[in-house]
DNA sequence: TTGTTATTACGAATATTTTCGTATTTATTT
DNA sequence: AAATAAATACGAAAATATTCGTAATAACAA
């Protein structure tokens, strides 16, 4: 899978979080989150792009077109989270948590949640 | 700290892993892992384009340049494991990290250090 | 119907990143 | 010294990503 660009992966923040949406109201989003106002036609033009590359699709049915992601959210934090191992981590994943977890506020809630998932994953055992 | 691209950060790590390196080298060493060769001078404009942003700095004293990496690799792993967890995860760390040791195969050895990590992390007691 | 508004289509301008060709300089070899 | 080889400097081409302006179209209101 190609890896989305910065404002790709921000549009297709939009359609995980709300759904399939209009232009208008991914365009709302994105200027709510941004500190430069981005034009309406600029947002149309790359819903129209990433739905030429398959990252989105429309329904067109109605004038008003509906924009969906079609690749899911799941799917593309694989993507990103080996390439990032890869390209900056040294293929260590060890270390891509330890820094996950050494800087950002992680709740004593999630941390315990984590350590499950890591005796799961060592029951599993098919990590040598 | 401004995001290094793909191709910087490419370069970067060749410069953290040998040290500081003359382009030749570098060059040899980004064609290896790629499918497509690099041309030398291409290296050469790049790291010469990175000592301008202040990615990396160069000796000059001898006739063949070395170059070394400015930034390090924590605070660039820093910042990329952030914006990540900001752009896909949703600003949750939690899930990075679950991506990352669901994906990629991490080893018992591993998993005890990141389970020990994360007591220390609760002993100290700031995250709520 | 006529005017106003909202939408899409589409080309093109900008900006950024990556690549390379050519000239020049310095070192080395013969 | 002359030729050869290796390195840097630099401009610019090529590729990619982002932004926007304008025109055409459809919906709606007066």
């Amino acid at each position: 899978m190609k890896k989305p660009t910065d404002v790709e992966l921000e549009i297709l923040q939009v359609l995980w979080q709300h759904g399939p949406s209009t232009v208008r109201f991914v365009n709302d989003e994105l200027n709510k989150l941004r500190d430069t106002e981005t034009g309406y036609t600029t947002t149309l033009k790359m819903l129209q792009l990433m739905t030429e590359k398959g990252l989105t699709d429309r329904d067109t049915s109605t004038r008003t077109h509906i924009y969906h992601a079609v690749i899911t959210q799941e799917d593309t934090q694989k993507t990103l989270v080996n390439r990032l191992v890869d390209t900056a981590f040294g293929g260590s994943a060890k270390k891509l948590v330890m820094q996950a977890l050494g800087n950002k506020k992680t709740s004593k809630k999630e941390l315990e949640e984590i350590k499950k998932m890591i005796d799961d994953l060592e029951k599993g055992g098919e990590t040598s």
